[in-house]
DNA sequence: ATGATATTGCAAATGATTTGCAAAGACATA
DNA sequence: TATGTCTTTGCAAATCATTTGCAATATCAT
């Protein structure tokens, strides 16, 4: 599936209907951003798609994912945590004071690929997860 | 709390009681190894003391990873995973067929500090995590 | 050995996520 | 534009990991 196309050319060309309710996700998600949490995302889609339900929620963000147009997110609090999949790799910074999930466009694996040697692990890597936690700068004269 | 001190130590000197179910806890990790989720610990557990309960199973790994004992790791398959907190620094690779947990010394985080400016983004890191999934060698010729 | 207090086991609650099924919607075709 | 097929939705109930309240029990300092 070419990455040049949007969400909505990849749903159709896949054989997907484009109903009102994942226009409305894949709309959320490109203009609000920043990794939401499923809760999240339904409040943010029942604002223009009101009376969507959660298993509508559920089901389209496990297909998006499964189309490779959204990214799931393992963050450390207990939660999934999704956003459309960008066209730069990237990786995250997250608050552990306020949950604030940040893009960085620092990788590490390029540079790890070229000084080490994973082939010696007898391992084919598919993908890699990076995440710093810590204090970003608004939480960090929070006691 | 020393690192040099052992996960029974570090429990009494805290004010914890030395419990059966702590102590199986505890050897059942220290033993066996590898990450584990609770239900696997759970029946690891059960072999030594018959009986064990989930709840005691959850509250103590909560206390353990509380004293720095245990570690918590957050990888994609729905479950939390626990290990005791080595001595070393470490990572992980994680098949994504079997899901075996394997740690890697790798750490790209000290060379990250070391050419970029974290400090840049705002943002004191605490802590941060990075995995690699793939395909490890005993799975590499399933399909 | 005793008593104060932490801890356990049990059962029920929680909270995110999933599933079955009938009704509604999307879209290719006429 | 209307029709029919097949996908998708909404709903409600089910799951599944994890958490919690509480009475009974175990630990450990004394």
């Amino acid at each position: 599936m070419n990455i040049r196309m949007n969400p909505e050319e990849v749903l159709k060309n896949s054989g997907y209907k484009l109903t009102q309710q994942r226009r409305a996700i894949i709309e959320v998600l490109r203009n609000s951003g920043g990794p939401y949490t499923a809760n999240e995302i339904l409040s943010l889609v029942s604002d223009k798609y009101s009376g969507i339900n959660f298993s509508t929620i559920y089901r389209n963000l496990e297909l998006l994912v499964r189309l490779g147009i959204v990214e799931k997110l393992n963050i450390a609090d207990g939660y999934c945590h999704f956003k459309l999949t960008g066209e730069n790799h990237h990786h995250h910074i997250i608050c552990n004071k306020c949950g604030e999930i940040r893009e960085i466009d620092i990788c590490p694996f390029d540079e790890l690929l070229r000084n080490t040697k994973l082939e010696d692990l007898d391992f084919e890597p598919v993908e890699h997860k990076f995440e710093i936690y810590g204090i970003c700068s608004k939480c960090k004269d929070k006691k």
